[in-house]
DNA sequence: TCAATGTATTTGGTATACCAAATAATGGTC
DNA sequence: GACCATTATTTGGTATACCAAATACATTGA
């Protein structure tokens, strides 16, 4: 029965141990894929990155078994994971799937999409037509875009539908960035765009559908476009 | 570069068993989940699987990782992790994306699929055809069924989507399969397919798509029958 | 000089040991 | 007898140690 009650002095956070380390370094790995500080083809030792960010294998090893379940890196028996590296064709079956799913999410938010939440896509929506123009921030004018397809498939409420449009996103992160680069393509976008939220807004599910799907048969063939660009460069 | 390659007499076979042991586990809990070995909501701890399956927990957890990442496991921390027991929202959820992945597929399948594959499916349509009235076996009623539905997706050649499809199908397999046991619904059912079949062998993209959209939405009802009646049997 | 072989090193795969938190059980107190 | 505090046990989470395969390298023989 002594004092008892001093037990830890309030130094440490305990609050981070709430979540598993392998998830946190799932994160990190996977920006850092998105972000292209892990190139594509680029080895992933085990060891290594480990001690870099100061975790044992165990939770390294967890995250990379996740990123490898999503498509990010693949792991081979006896070799360094490696970052997917994904080809035209890999990209294409891709977007392929991801137009089903978004042309699937834009009949759903029809249904499901709250006055509230719509302001919000349509803010992001003004914002990317108001920086076309001025910025040449093509880095802000991609990540709204993304925003802005994320924010509508959230707005279905459909957990499994925001999950695989997430995981499918990631994939396509990088290719889609590279051609949002081409600020030629910006019009068609925002064109696209305006349809997209001109459907949502009359909760129209035929045209949202079929913008949305339409929207990312496009990007095939920009996505094409940057690939042929890479291999026979003007 | 020369004459060379005399490295490895032909005795092992070291191709097959060069997989991960936490695949390979994978691969038997899932199993053991769908056929209902593992009931939904039941624990898996760790120490007390691994050595029943004679691993240790390293691999095992892998295992339920990947499972986890697939939709059919939760992990809680400190708790043990649980068989998935979605909810009839979930399944909906789940149901509404398969069936814009099995549409894509019925797209996809005009284009892509041979002659050979389309004999295929033709042939398990027809096995379902002829079971139906014969045979009381609705468990190879059911299978045929899902070997129909992953044929079709399969000939698109489309490794994501038949990876997610596959993976949207572990999810449902249960639901789906105390859905199947109800006989009334076989009639339906083959109707159904017999509209995918035609728009298949006529190629016909907006037939086939159709059909098989609409076959998995009706499935909704169906799965929705089973619960309202686990609720309040008659 | 080149090639072939044997060895050392690096890799990922697996098992085990340890830790912290959560829970269940137990004992004491009111 | 009921309730609360405390402790013991079980859980998953993490780190470490060990193993086998594959590679790279070096050494040796032609």
């Amino acid at each position: 029965m002594p004092g008892d009650v001093q037990k830890n002095p309030v130094e440490k956070i305990p609050a981070l141990s709430r979540q598993r380390l392998g998830d946190q370094i799932a994160d990190v790995l996977r920006k850092q894929i998105l972000l292209g500080e892990l190139r594509p083809g680029s080895n992933i030792p085990e060891r290594e990155t480990a001690s870099a960010l100061g975790v044992s294998r165990t939770p390294l090893r967890e995250a990379l078994l996740i990123l490898e379940v999503e498509g990010l890196v693949i792991m081979a028996p006896a070799r360094s994971p490696i970052v997917a590296n994904p080809s035209l064709e890999d990209l294409t079956q891709l977007l392929l799937v991801q137009s089903a799913l978004e042309a699937l999410a834009g009949e759903c938010a029809c249904e499901k999409i709250t006055n509230d939440e719509f302001d919000h896509v349509e803010s992001l929506h003004l914002h990317m037509l108001a920086s076309s123009d001025i910025s040449d921030d093509s880095l802000d004018f991609f990540s709204t875009d993304m925003a802005f397809h994320e924010a509508i498939v959230a707005s279905t409420k459909n957990p499994p539908l925001i999950k695989t449009h997430r995981q499918y996103n990631a994939r396509l992160w990088r290719a889609r960035f590279m051609s949002s680069r081409r600020k030629i393509k910006r019009a068609s976008t925002l064109r696209d765009h305006t349809n997209i939220v001109e459907g949502l807004k009359k909760r129209d599910k035929a045209q949202t559908s079929a913008a949305l799907g339409e929207h990312l048969r496009i990007a095939i063939t920009n996505i094409a476009g940057i690939f042929a660009r890479e291999e026979n460069p003007e």
